[in-house]
DNA sequence: CTGTTAGCGCGTTCAT
DNA sequence: ATGAACGCGCTAACAG
């Protein structure tokens, strides 16, 4: 079904009784046009409801000023700030972004990455490293800029901005042990699906010299999920002192159920979350969690991808870190 | 800066030893050309590391299989639950979606929309009616499906799935009027921001046949916002009896703040949100709240522009209705 | 300051 | 079953 025929370039410059190119230099504000004509063109074109044809511009300038971003989800307002912050930085830059969501799984990943490249963007910004091998191997001999956020690892497939979990985790519990917690357990989500959280739990149990009971809800919403797992965890057998919660939202979940309980947070069971989003100043208690560098993640990754396409060299990897956000879910034993 | 030649469908058809044109139909699984000559041809682009350009494929066909999505926010699930929706369903028609926020600027909007429409898409999604006249008019002479989602009205600028949000106040309002509240206030936004919250309002002193009390934090994240909506609340003169807050974000926050000031909710003072996101199935009290149907809507829109792309009729506008969700932040009085 | 030529990569159309 | 010619709308490169 093809549409109507629009406007062009050519029609404008039938009307205004000059060639295109002068119509395409006068549009895009290149010099080497009168004013006089280029106000003509203007507005001539304005009245004419011409709208330029980026798919022309970019077959013949063999590239397009379009940056992907794959996310796994919408549904957690830490990638909506890592987001906000990306786009701003490249909104700024004049360079228009594509978001896509994959749910974690890789294969809808690969993909998008597909789908992307067709359209010749000129770079693309992955969450994580759990990427298919044919992605890793396509994107390494595409020659445009990729950026890897949100983990942490030395070999990006091009360049990184991130966390290293591992560590992250090994602080927060470190800070949590020093307290005197001894019998720590964890809720996360179904395994596999959240490969940061997985090096966070790694990182914990280094901490605490001992692997922590672990309970994975399935429930998808988070809120909800962390109330599972509370739950999972007031009915099992041994109740441990303190427990590390997937992020904040489970967090909360976990400290509402403890309370249906009859539990007391700090008294009778601590409680960590993980992101210090804004969620955690409008708690009944203060959750101890660790504030992330999401905002600033975005910008960096966007800068990252600038640098490259402005042909400025640019670290390859770039680590970021967590601050204990000491909260009063925890207390001194 | 034009990126390293890429390899084309005349690469293919050269090592192949047949023409372009064998090439393209093999490769788009086109009828015409033997199996024999199709798995070769696959098989040597998969080698080549052939990927297809959409801008010259969209330039021939003057066509893409975009559909381009605005939304005022991805902080915010209702909006994650819309899309969710309306991806899978665009997902399944082989459509490709691009989603942009505007931050609830209709400027932002209006150059997006530019943007946008310079790549030749097959839809647009628009959130609400709050348009620059500039866009209205675009794209009322654009040949392409336009749907105007969330809210509701008779006179889209094409097509229209939404709710009526005065309706949803009226019907909010009238139950919780009904229990006996008299004294009834509202924690919003800034004005002007969210214009269906306002319609809600509007709805909401309708049924109390009375203006409610209104309180206007200016924080830019809900729980924070409804926090300080309810200490503003707090410290005004006359307490009221029942609050209707934005949302249930905004609700949560609210019902932080009552209790922070030793309110019991629902004993002290009732507590009402909107939307029925998951969060309200976790709170230490069950929120009273409108259940409203995001999910299904972000499906319908898509169904709709899917309905003209097939040359499919469908109504112009269609008015999807919320849930009073009793709760137990009201009770009668 | 302005115009002409050529070609970007692909798909339609019409031959063979 | 396969191929050749042509054009989509635009802009780089070169002429004038």
């Amino acid at each position: 079904m093809k549409r109507q025929r629009q406007t062009r370039i050519t029609d404008i410059a039938a009307a205004a009784g000059v060639s295109a190119m002068t119509v395409s230099r006068a549009l895009r504000g290149i010099e080497g046009v009168s004013e006089a004509k280029r106000a003509e063109i203007v507005s001539l074109a304005k009245r004419l409801n011409y709208v330029p044809d980026m798919t022309a511009r970019a077959l013949t300038l063999a590239n397009t000023n379009l940056v992907g971003i794959a996310l796994p989800t919408l549904f957690n307002d830490v990638f909506a700030d890592v987001l906000s912050g990306m786009r701003a930085t490249f909104r700024n830059a004049g360079i228009a972004t594509v978001i896509e969501t994959t749910d974690y799984d890789p294969v809808v990943e690969a993909e998008w990455v597909e789908r992307l490249l067709s359209w010749r963007p000129a770079g693309i910004v992955l969450t994580g490293f759990d990427h298919l091998p044919a992605v890793r191997e396509r994107l390494a001999k595409v020659q445009i800029p990729v950026v890897e956020i949100w983990d942490w690892r030395p070999d990006p497939i091009d360049l990184c901005v991130g966390m290293d979990h591992e560590a992250a985790g090994r602080a927060l519990g470190a800070y949590v042990h020093g307290l005197g917690y001894r019998r720590p357990a964890f809720i996360g989500a179904i395994k596999g699906r959240d490969t940061r959280a997985e090096r966070r739990l790694v990182g914990l149990s280094g901490a605490f010299h001992q692997p922590l009971q672990v309970f994975r809800p399935h429930q998808s919403n988070a809120f909800e999920a962390g109330m599972a797992g509370g739950r999972m965890m007031m009915e099992a057998g041994e109740r441990p002192d303190v427990v590390f919660c997937l992020n904040d939202h489970i967090a909360f979940g976990a400290l509402m159920a403890c309370r249906g309980f009859g539990l007391n947070v700090p008294d009778d069971i601590g409680i960590v979350g993980f992101n210090g989003l804004p969620i955690t100043n409008v708690l009944p208690v203060e959750l101890t969690t660790m504030l992330t560098p999401r905002r600033e993640m975005g910008v960096m990754a966007a800068r990252a991808i600038l640098s490259r396409l402005n042909g400025v060299s640019t670290p390859r990897h770039r680590c970021l870190i967590g601050t204990v956000v000491p909260g009063a879910t925890v207390r001194r034993q």
